[in-house]
DNA sequence: GTGTATTTGTTCGTATGTATC
DNA sequence: CGATACATACGAACAAATACA
């Protein structure tokens, strides 16, 4: 389980973005796979559903991810 | 594109807040009618959330505008 | 077909920390 | 010190579209 840290110089969901971002990089999100839910990502990383959303548009201004309402989010 | 003056006499939450009194008052925001919303206020104005908070807590106080919570705010 | 669950979209409420003037 | 402003975070409620039993 990969926790967060609060106290972290980056702010909580720059660093679940970052821990997504690297997943992609290396290869365990790979092209066209769907990213975890809000709700999973919610659990997995016990953080709320403002700050997971936060992430996924971060992810989206970095190219990174594209969403499809009412389906998920998708690795581009 | 009505953007606010930093620089100003008045802080940046009242200039907004001027804006939107002056529609109503003109009739541009009839009563019953919705405001735009915080994010909508955010891009338009280019201030920050909180800032839009204030602006819409103070038109609530000089009694021009009600805020329905999950709906929104409207012109009284 | 019908109803339920899932998922994202949108909105407002509230709090804390930091910086500036 | 107080007022202003911004960034971040958590919570809550509702809508809309899709998926599925």
């Amino acid at each position: 389980m990969s926790r967060i840290d609060p106290t972290g110089k980056l702010p909580p969901y720059r660093q679940v973005a970052e821990i997504i971002a690297g997943q992609i990089r290396d290869g365990r999100l790979r092209k066209g796979e769907r990213i975890p839910s809000e709700s999973e990502l919610i659990e997995k990383y016990e953080v709320s559903r403002s700050t997971v959303r936060r992430t996924v548009a971060y992810l989206r201004d970095q190219g990174l991810v594209e969403t499809v309402p009412t389906r998920g989010t998708y690795v581009l």
